[in-house]
DNA sequence: ACATTAAGTGATT
DNA sequence: AATCACTTAATGT
């Protein structure tokens, strides 16, 4: 990734070009393969990562290793939640892995601060960005709490396929419950009734929508 | 050929 | 919807 089409990608988050060009300068490029973990609850975060492609699954997890998704980072994104977790020298609440290959941009968190008061693209940025994350976060309330295990899996399955940009998934049952926060039987009982219904083909480790 | 892992299914709670 | 127990199918060594 050169510095061109670095600040290229900057650029269209409303950017001022004073602020890319710090960005650009202060940042490194880091890059995870597929299901890479990038942090993991009680870490310290290494700085303010922004996507610039692929996709990221954020997590919760619990002392036993249970983990509850949130939400996607996609790529244009940035980890607004990250901020506090470095300001207030907090440790990370989150776990986050890699869905598929992904570049960030990290920046140390040093300068946040800095550039959140000198530059209002970037404060409001950061305010954006927190409250989409807030959103989505609600969301997935939402669908935890509100709606039945097959309405959740049908709206997974068109999330991966928007995320994704393609009509097949690779994902074992099993990752898909742990994921949705059910089980393996359940799952592959739902997506048996949807292929029933001719929405879905499944195979081993694939799903194909139709 | 054998072991391992993914997926399918009936019965039970 | 979850869990158990078991079967069947696909894949790796």
């Amino acid at each position: 990734m050169d510095k061109e089409s670095l600040k290229v990608q900057f650029a269209q988050l409303g950017f001022v070009s004073g602020l890319i060009d710090e960005i650009v300068n202060v940042g490194k490029i880091v890059n995870l393969k597929a299901d890479e973990l990038l942090i993991s609850p009680g870490e310290k975060a290494i700085g303010m990562p922004f996507v610039l492609s692929g996709n990221l699954r954020i997590m919760r997890e619990d002392d036993l290793g249970n983990e509850i998704f949130l939400y996607y980072l996609e790529g244009g994104d940035a980890c607004a939640m990250s901020i506090s977790c470095c300001l207030g020298t907090q440790l990370s609440q989150f776990k986050a892995v890699s869905e598929d290959d992904c570049q960030l941009w990290v920046v140390p968190m040093t300068y946040i601060d800095e550039w959140m008061g000198r530059y209002f693209s970037f404060r409001k940025f950061i305010i954006d960005s927190y409250q989409s994350r807030f959103d989505e976060m609600l969301d997935t309330i939402d669908s935890i709490a509100f709606m039945n295990m097959d309405e959740r899996l049908m709206k997974f399955l068109l999330d991966k396929k928007q995320s994704s940009g393609s009509y097949i998934i690779h994902k074992t049952h099993e990752q898909i419950a742990r994921e949705l926060n059910s089980s393996r039987v359940v799952i592959s009982r739902l997506l048996k009734k949807l292929e029933r219904e001719d929405k879905i083909e499944l195979y081993r480790n694939r799903i194909e929508l139709l």
